[in-house]
DNA sequence: TTGACATTTCGTTATATGGCGAATTATAAT
DNA sequence: ATTATAATTCGCCATATAACGAAATGTCAA
């Protein structure tokens, strides 16, 4: 039960929401993030810290760079299912599709894979 | 996104899955679940609310008594999938298992469906 | 009609949550 | 070595949330 309240919890913020779509698209980084959702990135790293308990997300650290993915094949059933769910319902929402279209200029000026 | 988020925060209380955990099994009044769950009416009633918000949950009203069901065929998608997500990661829940054994009793000392 | 009961609404209170900036840590570049 | 950058931790504040009891509403029973 505690467990699945962790989860629930996490995902009951619109930036947390905003953030799991965005990594749909692959791994991001926090300053990408950051760009992305507008929020301070204290306030983005807590969120992303909670998402991590949660277990919704993976964390690879890479220099001084932190990058985060959708929980994988390592992670609980439970975990990734709300993610399966996540996904098919927001499929359709507008802030999503903004978000999308805002991280492919994001990313498009950092070919290289590395941050900035 | 604005539905989404109204799901994700309904389900992320403990009571309120609770309860849901607890309709898998019929319709319930709003004083069974106060038995249930332990709260005070008006608290329960509250929650009600938000779960009817959501659209988690449909009410039916007859006579002073109000029965609530899970959402039905006439809900939105999204809150039927998230209560099927929800049924199956609580599938092994302690507490569930434990409120479903008191439900059992709660409900055989009132064989006509009336509350009391 | 009076009383009892189920439910909801309202006002209040304590705690949880989300936000920021400052300070800290870790790593890379100069 | 020093500086710059990414990320996190910490402390603080404003708002949201969950709880209660009292009062209001609606319905049935006596």
């Amino acid at each position: 039960m505690r467990d699945i309240i962790t989860i629930t919890k996490a995902i009951s913020d619109e930036s947390r929401l905003r953030v799991l779509m965005a990594l749909s698209g692959g791994e991001l980084c926090v300053c990408q993030l950051v760009e992305l959702i507008g929020l301070a990135p204290s306030t983005v790293s807590k969120h992303m810290h909670i998402l991590y308990d949660a277990r919704l997300v993976d964390a690879r650290k890479d220099g001084r760079w932190v990058y985060y993915t959708l929980a994988g094949r390592d992670a609980p059933l439970n975990a990734r299912q709300c993610i399966k769910w996540l996904r098919s319902s927001l499929k359709e929402s507008v802030r999503v599709a903004e978000d999308d279209k805002r991280l492919l200029m994001l990313t498009a000026t950092d070919k290289t894979g590395t941050c900035k």
